[in-house]
RNA sequence: GGAGGCAUAGCUCAGUCGGUUAGAGCGCUCGCUUCACAUGCGAGAGGUCGUAGGUUCGAAUCCUACUGUCUCUACCA
């Protein structure tokens, strides 16, 4: 038996160890059974689990278990990922509080360093996991720096060098000059910042004629090797190919004409400096432009910046504009607001500056990727993100994979000191294949963390040994993550696994929104309302954590997150608890018989034929991946029907005096509420195994258990409709009671006149349900003071004696059948309608027959009623 | 600049193929210590589905424009 209050707290966490014991988690991969399999979106070893996680996994978690108890051969692989650049910046500050550099620990040691901090943090990662209820299986945990991930990185760039899909070259990239490394556009965080215009100009050498322009950048002039103005500009025609001098450096530098400039903006001229601007580094090869670096890889002004060398970026700015005020060029200064880039780790703006990285070449690539989504062998969820997806994929740009770090997988490629060839095999060389050199040393440089993730659903299962796993479970089954990361992720991972596997990664992805606090803003560490999810466990449990995270959402909508939403879904826990509780109570010491030698009531008969539907229901909404819809479902079904209204018809039967009709009724509750936890299982896990192992008649754990089908037997429409009626009359009869103030306690007489004569097959629940003495089938007496109440199965008198207040009732009578009026009146429009009559379908207007033969039933009797009552 | 989302009850949000008397939770009002549950039970109030057109027999739902709002993306010096 069940504790009598439920703590979740004091059997969560025993239920997944013993799950973890009995290995319900770990699939083989030799299986007669269909396969379904699940990578899950790696977390960062840096950190702290967050709301997000936790909807990620519950969505996951709930797919899953679904899929186990539908009897498919599950794999949900877990892992972790190196997260190079974020790794390496919490490093660097913990080394800077012990008053370390990191350049003097060196590059080994460093790592060391590194791999202890994988071991501590990964591990507490791995840990909070375990407490959201995952049952992922935990023996196949991986890592994006594994010996798995490792192999096929380095296959991945091998095979993409020699096909010449990953090149070398000198393109402006975004710079973080804190981390000192460079940034793919995707690190880079834009925002609008308060800057200035600054207008000024060059002159010709002869002094005679300056070029005005405005920048907002000034420092950048050091390194100018142009001005441009639109060869259409005719103010500025005379002056291409004259040349204009540069202020402080001094250099004579050309104008020149490109369509890059639009001569609608500013004064139509822009200064062009190729080394720190990606539009004029373009300009710049166009036009064979000198590419001159002002500035360090730390953001300080290098050589190239005569008597502002050593200076900070933003000092040099700074004194650039007073010298440039002092001398007379500066001619105005002006407000301008303007996006300015900053890192996504440290927030440092970044700078574009011109150095030598490695790409992989986007467009052949991109295109068998975005027509694997056209064609629908990969299908988004819901599918409007498939337009962000194309919109990217459409406009892509070459992808920087080289990063300026430790922490990562090191670029494979080394370089021969002797002859300067550059080699790239899957084995690491020790002599120049090109001139027998032994003075080889490998690229400085590691990859983008993306690039490991990016290969996440099959390196993971071994694809360059080609193990059992990668035969067994890829491709994938589905991918669930937050839209955020279509992009670094979602889109890379079906490009990598084209090239590489020749086969998409995954069938369908389904996306998730971001979850926000109260009032929704998104939960970041600088504004501290982030939340740790195990503190919302502690307290309500993971269930409930879960169901709120689920229920109700639409896919792909982000989740304002309240305290509100968290104790609603606690209180649908306990009440699931409560009607457990009171069926297990019941059963207690019975015996139970199969449902299918019951002899069934009509309450009984109406939850069968209402659980089928359910089912029925939930099992279609899974399937289509709407899992917020699906427990909304089964909120709705266990609380307004099995709880509201079946556990209140059996009463009078489990009161009662006959024990066979107990022993049925039992056996149907018991029934109902194995289907029930059966069907909550995916979404609330211990709750339901925790309830399970107290059922009669129960197997070795509910999450091995078989989901729950449509049962055709258990489909009883006739009683159905009879309790759904009956469900009504009860309703309007305690409504009558509560606006006629009658004491809940108080007993009693209630006349019914039915017209539909199965109600009177009713009179326990009538009597049970609305607290009545006595049920009579017949009018009132003559002259007896009631109170009617119609239904179109039933009229029910209810003497008040001199409770009854004409006025009060006529009033009431009066507003009932005004909307029966508006009811008969939409009917019959529909009906009159020639339109509707011959192109809607036909069940539709048989509908609309039937409700309105019903609503002018309804009418006469209420029309009688208010004669009556004059 | 480009792309997309959202606008439904006081609040937070569901609403699938166009057809339900437009729903839920919270909040609000009234009444209840009824033997599973006061984390509860019963009864209510509360909506011109952002605005204007259009398609249709029929629109919260599809189309167009507008208004408001949010997000992503680009980075015009």
């Amino acid at each position: 038996m069940i504790e009598k209050t439920y703590q979740p707290k004091t059997f969560e966490s025993d239920l997944y160890k013993w799950w973890m014991k009995q290995g319900y988690f770990t699939p083989k991969a030799e299986s007669d059974k269909p396969y379904f399999s699940m990578v899950t979106p790696p977390p960062n070893i840096t950190g702290q689990l967050h709301l997000g996680h936790g909807l990620d996994n519950a969505i996951q978690d709930t797919l899953i278990r679904f899929k186990r108890m539908q009897g498919y051969n599950t794999l949900w692989l877990p892992g972790t990922d190196h997260a190079s650049i974020a790794t390496e910046v919490k490093i660097v500050e913990q080394l800077k509080k012990e008053g370390v550099d990191k350049r003097d620990l060196g590059r080994e040691s460093f790592l060391e360093r590194a791999w202890a901090w994988k071991d501590k943090y990964g591990g507490r990662i791995v840990e909070q996991l375990k407490r959201l209820g995952s049952s992922c299986d935990w023996s196949r945990l991986a890592f994006t720096m594994d010996e798995n991930c490792s192999k096929a990185v380095r296959k991945a760039f091998v095979s993409m060098y020699k096909k010449g899909l990953i090149y070398r070259g000198s393109r402006i990239i975004n710079w973080c000059p804190a981390c000192k490394t460079a940034l793919s556009d995707a690190e880079v965080e834009y925002s609008e910042q308060d800057g200035h215009f600054w207008h000024y100009g060059y002159t010709t050498p002869d002094g005679k004629t300056t070029v005005t322009f405005a920048t907002t950048r000034p420092e950048t002039m050091l390194g100018d090797t142009a001005v441009a103005v639109n060869p259409n500009d005719e103010r500025y025609k005379h002056l291409v190919g004259k040349t204009v001098v540069v202020p402080f450096v001094n250099r004579e530098i050309p104008v020149i004409a490109d369509e890059y400039v639009d001569m609608e903006f500013g004064t139509g001229v822009v200064k062009i400096t190729p080394a720190h601007d990606p539009n004029d580094f373009e300009v710049g090869v166009r036009h064979n432009l000198p590419v001159i670096r002002v500035m360090n890889d730390d953001g300080t002004m290098n050589e190239n910046a005569g008597e502002f060398a050593g200076l900070d970026r933003y000092e040099a700015r700074k004194r650039i504009v007073a010298k440039l005020g002092e001398m007379g060029i500066l001619q105005k200064t002006e407000p301008h607001k303007h996006n300015v880039g900053s890192c996504y780790r440290c927030h440092t703006t970044v700078e574009p500056i011109v150095s030598k990285q490695w790409f992989v070449k986007m467009e052949p690539l991109a295109k068998p990727a975005i027509e694997a989504v056209k064609n629908g062998e990969i299908r988004f969820h819901p599918e409007r993100f498939e337009k962000t997806y194309f919109n990217w994929m459409e406009n892509i740009k070459d992808w920087c994979v080289s990063r300026q770090l430790w922490w990562g997988h090191r670029i494979p490629v080394w370089y021969c000191g002797d002859c300067g060839a550059e080699i790239c095999e899957e084995t690491d060389p020790t002599v120049c294949p090109n001139c027998g050199g032994k003075h080889l040393h490998q690229d400085e440089d590691v990859l983008d963390t993306w690039f490991s993730s990016a290969l996440w659903p099959f390196s993971t299962l071994g694809f360059t040994e080609n193990s059992k796993d990668f035969k067994a479970f890829f491709p994938t089954s589905v991918l669930s993550c937050g839209y955020d990361i279509i992009f670094f992720w979602v889109a890379r991972m079906i490009f990598s696994s084209l090239y590489n596997t020749g086969k998409v990664p995954f069938s369908d992805v389904l996306m998730h929104g971001i979850v926000r606090d109260e009032q929704g803003r998104k939960m970041s560490k600088s504004l501290g309302n982030g939340i740790d999810p195990v503190e919302f466990i502690d307290k309500y449990g993971t269930d409930t954590l879960r169901f709120a995270l689920i229920n109700g959402v639409a896919n792909g909508s982000d989740i304002r997150f309240s305290s509100d939403k968290i104790e609603g879904t606690r209180n649908f826990m306990n009440k699931v608890w409560n009607a457990s509780r009171f069926v297990l109570m019941n059963c207690e010491g019975k015996s139970l018989v199969s449902v299918k030698d019951c002899n069934l009531s009509i309450a009984d008969k109406w939850i069968l034929t209402k659980l089928n539907e359910v089912t029925k229901q939930v099992t279609e909404l899974l399937e289509k991946f709407e899992l917020g819809m699906a427990a909304q479902c089964m909120y709705d079904f266990v609380w307004s029907e099995f709880c509201d209204w079946y556990i209140e018809l059996t009463k009078p039967v489990l009161y009662g005096s006959d024990d066979a009709a107990r022993r049925d009724t039992l056996s149907v509750l018991a029934y109902v509420l194995d289907n029930i936890l059966r069907l909550l299982h995916p979404f609330a896990p211990f709750i339901t195994e925790e309830i399970y192992q107290s059922m009669p008649n129960r197997g070795e754990s509910i999450m091995i258990e078989r989901y729950p089908e449509y049962n055709s037997e258990y489909c009883f429409s006739e009683d159905f409709k009879l309790v759904e009626e009956l469900k009504e009359l009860i309703a309007k009869i305690r409504n009558v009671r509560s606006e006629y103030g009658v004491a809940p306690s108080k007993r009693i007489r209630l006349y019914v006149d039915a017209s539909d004569v199965r109600i009177k097959q009713c009179g326990v629940y009538l009597a049970k349900l609305c607290n009545l003495e006595d049920v009579v089938y017949s009018n009132a007496l003559q002259g007896e003071k009631t109170v009617k109440t119609v239904t179109s199965a039933a009229v029910c008198e209810v003497p008040l004696g001199d409770l009854v207040d004409t006025e009060k009732e006529t009033e009431r009578i009066t507003k009932e059948l005004e909307n029966v009026k508006n009811e008969i009146a939409r009917a019959s429009g529909k009906l009159n309608n020639q339109g509707f009559l011959a192109k809607a379908p036909a069940n539709l207007v048989e509908s609309e027959k039937t409700k309105l033969a019903k609503y002018k039933e309804l009418q006469t009797q209420l029309e009688n009623r208010l004669k009556e009552l004059r």
